[in-house]
DNA sequence: TAGCCGTGGCG
DNA sequence: TCGCCAAGGCT
C-alpha cells in the first residue's frame, strides 16, 4: 500500500478541475496568499473574489497596508463578515513590518505567531506561498478524509488526534508533490466531497471512498449546533459597524441609535465593538473606525 | 473547550 | 421558508 493511495488520482482530478483563482497563479505574492487566506476564513470564495482584487490594488504590499490605520482596513473589507479578522491583519501586516522586513515569513512558526493567523492558515501559507510540506486541513480536507479514510459522513466536532495523525501521514514525502497534494485534495473537498450533496459520480476517488462503499451512511453523531443571527449581538454589530464603514468619517452617537431599537443590547454590542478595537470612541461624543485621521475643520 | 464572532446564498 | 453552510481563530 502506497503511503497515501489517493494523492494520484485527486492530483490528477486537479490537473483538469482546478478553479482558475488569482491567488493561485504564479504572479501572486505570499502576501496575496496571506491575504486570501485569512479573507476565505469561513467565507465563500465568491465573494472574497472583488474585495481581494481591490485590497491587491490599493495594498500590494504588508508596508503599504501597515502604513494606513486600522480602521482603513476594517472599511474596505466591506461585508466580508467577521470584521475583527480584517483589524487581525492589519496588525499582521504591522508585526511582518517589525519583525521581517516587510516579507511575509516563510517558517510556520513565524507565520503562526502573527495575529489572526492560526494553525490551518499558517500551514497553508507555508505550503501555497512557499512550498513547505505541512499537513493542510482546513473544514474540506477533514470532511474529504472523514468519507474516504474514516467512513464517516462528517467529521468530529473539532479537531481530533487522530485526524491530525491522519492528515499527516498522507502528506507526500517529495517536497515538490506535497503542496499540490494539499491544494488538490481541499479544491475537491469545495467541489465534489462537498457537505450537502456529494457529486460521488465525479469523484476521482469513489472507488475506494470507505463512505460511499458503505452506502453513504448518515451522520448519526449529536446534531451539530445551529447558529441564530437574527436578533443576536452578532446581527446588531453588522449593523453598527456598517454604518461606520459607510461614513466618510466620525458619526454621531445618534446614527447609532437609528439603526437598532433594543437600547441595552445595543449599549452591549457598542461597548463589545470598542473592547475588540473596531470602533473608537471620540472625546466629543461620536463614534469612528479605529485611528482615524481627524478631518481638518477648519476650511469652509 | 465550547461559545462567540458577520454575511449571504442555497437546498 | 429557513436552517445549514462557507479555505478559522481566539478566549
Amino acid at each position: 500500500m502506497p503511503r497515501n493511495p489517493y494523492a494520484d488520482p485527486i492530483l490528477a482530478w486537479y490537473a483538469t478541475n482546478a478553479r482558475d483563482l488569482p491567488w493561485r497563479r504564479p504572479d501572486a505574492s505570499p502576501w496575496g496568499v496571506l491575504v486570501s487566506e485569512i479573507m476565505l476564513q469561513q467565507t465563500p470564495v465568491v465573494r472574497v473574489l472583488p474585495i481581494w482584487e481591490e485590497w491587491m490594488t490599493r495594498w500590494p504590499t504588508p508596508a503599504a497596508l501597515a502604513a494606513e490605520p486600522p480602521g482603513e482596513a476594517v472599511r474596505h473589507w466591506g461585508r466580508l463578515g467577521y470584521p475583527r479578522r480584517a483589524l487581525r491583519l492589519h496588525a499582521a501586516a504591522r508585526a511582518i513590518v517589525e519583525r521581517h522586513g516587510g516579507e511575509v515569513p516563510a517558517e510556520y512558526a513565524d507565520l503562526r505567531a502573527l495575529p489572526g493567523i492560526g494553525d490551518y492558515t499558517a500551514a497553508a501559507v507555508a505550503s501555497f506561498a512557499y512550498g513547505r510540506r505541512h499537513a493542510v486541513l482546513d473544514t474540506n480536507v477533514r470532511r474529504v478524509l472523514a468519507r474516504a479514510a474514516t467512513g464517516a459522513e462528517y467529521p468530529p466536532n473539532s479537531l481530533t488526534v487522530a485526524e491530525r495523525k491522519l492528515a499527516e501521514s498522507l502528506v507526500p514525502l517529495d517536497p515538490a508533490v506535497a503542496p499540490k497534494w494539499a491544494v488538490a485534495v481541499m479544491e475537491l473537498g469545495a467541489l465534489v466531497c462537498t457537505a450537502r450533496s456529494p457529486r460521488c459520480a465525479d469523484c476521482p476517488i469513489s472507488a475506494r471512498c470507505a463512505w460511499r462503499l458503505a452506502g453513504r451512511p448518515p451522520h448519526d453523531g449529536p446534531a451539530r449546533r445551529g447558529q441564530r443571527y437574527a436578533g443576536t449581538d452578532r446581527q446588531c454589530r453588522g449593523r453598527l459597524l456598517a454604518v461606520l464603514r459607510e461614513a466618510a468619517g466620525p458619526v454621531p452617537k445618534s446614527a447609532l441609535d437609528e439603526v437598532w431599537a433594543d437600547a441595552v443590547q445595543r449599549e452591549r454590542a457598542l461597548d463589545g465593538l470598542v473592547a475588540d478595537g473596531l470602533v473608537e470612541p471620540l472625546p466629543d461624543g461620536a463614534y469612528a473606525l479605529p485611528g482615524h485621521t481627524v478631518a481638518d475643520a477648519s476650511t469652509g
